[in-house]
Formats: structure tokens, sequence, C-alpha cells
DNA sequence: GTTGAGCGTT
């Protein structure tokens, strides 16, 4: 089982690679992705990451309120999408 | 070459 968190509030260079490696310090990190915008590729300053479920919460905990590469870093449980048909 | 509140592709 896991959980998607949104990672908002995240630098314009920061990367999935530097992403993950945040999270995996603390929790095991199943997938992370960061949005980047379609027409130019770049990103788009957040992203969600893929981690267990019981991982979820402590990835909050632990990851909420501190800083990468200088930013506050923003995590909260992703909102769920809308299956398509 | 920029920006900064916000929830994403098959």
């Amino acid at each position: 089982m896991a959980k998607t968190l949104y990672v908002g509030n995240l630098p314009w260079a920061t990367t999935e690679e530097e992403l993950a490696r945040a999270f995996a310090a603390h929790v095991k990190v199943l997938s992370c992705r960061i949005i980047t915008d379609r027409q130019t590729g770049r990103s788009r300053g957040f992203g969600f990451v893929e981690v267990e479920d019981a991982d979820a919460e402590r990835a909050v905990a632990a990851m909420n309120g501190t800083t990468l590469e200088g930013r506050p870093l923003v995590v909260n449980e992703a909102r769920p999408r809308p299956a398509r048909f």
C-alpha cells in the first residue's frame, strides 16, 4: 500500500532525485514525481512523493516545515484524484 | 535570463 504526499514550496531547480533523497533519509520513498510545466518543461515548484502507508504521516511530520535548498517545504497528504472512466 | 500559491500524467 502507498500514499501520495503533496510537496509544495519547492525551489525551481529542485529535481525528483533531490526530493527523493530528502524523503529517503526519513522514510522509504516508493516513487517521486516533480510536476513540470508541459509547455516549457520547467518545474512548477511542487511535486508528489509516494511513500508507504505507515510512513506517510511520518514523512509529513519529518519533512513538513523543513528547509530544502534554502526554502521551507510544505508536505501534506495529496488530494485524491477523481478516477478516470 | 522571469515567477511563488498551489494538488498531478499515462
